[in-house]
DNA sequence: GTTACAGTGGGGCACATGTCCCAGACGAGC
DNA sequence: GCTCGTCTGGGACATGTGCCCCACTGTAAC
């Protein structure tokens, strides 16, 4: 078994008892338990618990926006026909839910590695990274929408898309307390229509 | 030392060590290393790690609960002379944001107990009934503000109030991972705009 | 002064954790 | 077949953890 792979296999379980177990219970012994592996695989594929976790949090961070980004544009290609710039935003709002709604478990252990890299200083600005990458997403989404509904935004699309990205983190955090769908799909609502305030046809168009 | 008063400073250590060094640190020889006790008394006043951390878990959130309750009533009272609507949902919002910034790793130290109590089951219902809470504060804000300046909401309060707890989760997590003012009151001015959306001229005022 | 007892400190138990070492297994090259 | 070097398993170490026990203090009652 190449090195690669065995460490591949061993983030892979990591991931596995942290969305399970929490943060708390990613300890070396579980981590290799849960990949049948020994204690001595994991120091020979690794340097310390401490790097295979750095690794972690890179991995899914990485993927997680990797995913959103694949969500988003998933919901701003449906373009099918004529369609609402209400209806663009709000398929893609929707596309993020479903996700997080899909994969609670995933979407806990993804605010567990945010605390857990906002306590070490070299992981920090991994969350940073992070956010600049979904404020892109959302700003490509915002102006895609746009362009496809000939209209356009009377504000700045980086700030729009920072108040996209705000507003569905406070979604998320919501849905992990109470996993209600009612209780996102007002707040949800809402928030396609605030954005809406700061859209206008675009004479252009 | 009468036990109440014990039980009261190592609820205060346990809370410091949470903020300053994460939920994971607080073992419990650091948090009688902090009240200055020695194990012996920890277990003298205290069950056990798991009833401390409970205790702690309750203490705080509903501190917290009171704390924002305050910081809203009191930018809601802040009504001198004519105030128009904007203005008063946008001085309760900046009275959170300060609040916020004014104490992160009390802030964050909150996140990391509600992932921790969202782990527990008998302590998920702590994090639900806080929102729940929340939820109100935030409703009696809207209500408020909207009679002291002669509207009235066009749609639920209580929807829009869940609204504006949405929001104002992601304008924390948002702040704890950047601490940047900017970042924040972009989205401060939007999440007001959205609301005033919903509110008109009350005919009977 | 003696007794009784709530309260406290130090030490120790069993267990879990991160890390390391060393004996052995495996396979490739000759 | 043999050797050599890579890889792996089990065991062990030091440390940290939650919890507990026993000896001791101080104080209050008589």
């Amino acid at each position: 078994m190449p090195v690669a792979e065995r460490r591949q296999a061993l983030l892979d379980a990591a991931t596995t008892v942290i969305a399970r177990d929490g943060v708390r219970a990613a300890s070396t012994r579980a981590i290799v338990r849960e990949a049948g592996m020994s204690l001595a695989s994991f120091h020979y594929a690794f340097e310390s618990h401490t790097e295979l976790m750095r690794h972690v949090v890179e991995r899914v961070l990485v993927d997680e926006v990797h995913s959103v980004t694949e969500v988003l544009a998933g919901a701003a290609e449906l373009t099918e026909g004529p369609v609402t710039l209400p209806e663009l935003l709000g398929a893609a709002l929707d596309g993020f839910v479903a996700a997080v709604e899909a994969d609670p478990a995933r979407e806990q252990a993804i605010l567990e590695l945010h605390q857990y890299a906002l306590r070490e200083p070299e992981l920090a600005d991994l969350v940073r990274a992070e956010y600049a990458a979904y404020d892109e997403a959302a700003a490509g989404v915002l102006t895609a929408a746009a362009a496809a509904t000939g209209t356009r935004w009377t504000r700045s699309v980086e700030e729009l898309a920072r108040y996209v990205v705000t507003l569905t983190d406070g979604l998320t955090t919501s849905w992990l307390s109470f996993r209600d769908p009612e209780r996102i799909s007002a707040a949800r609502e809402y928030a396609v229509a605030g954005i809406l305030q700061f859209s206008e046809p675009d004479p252009d168009a």
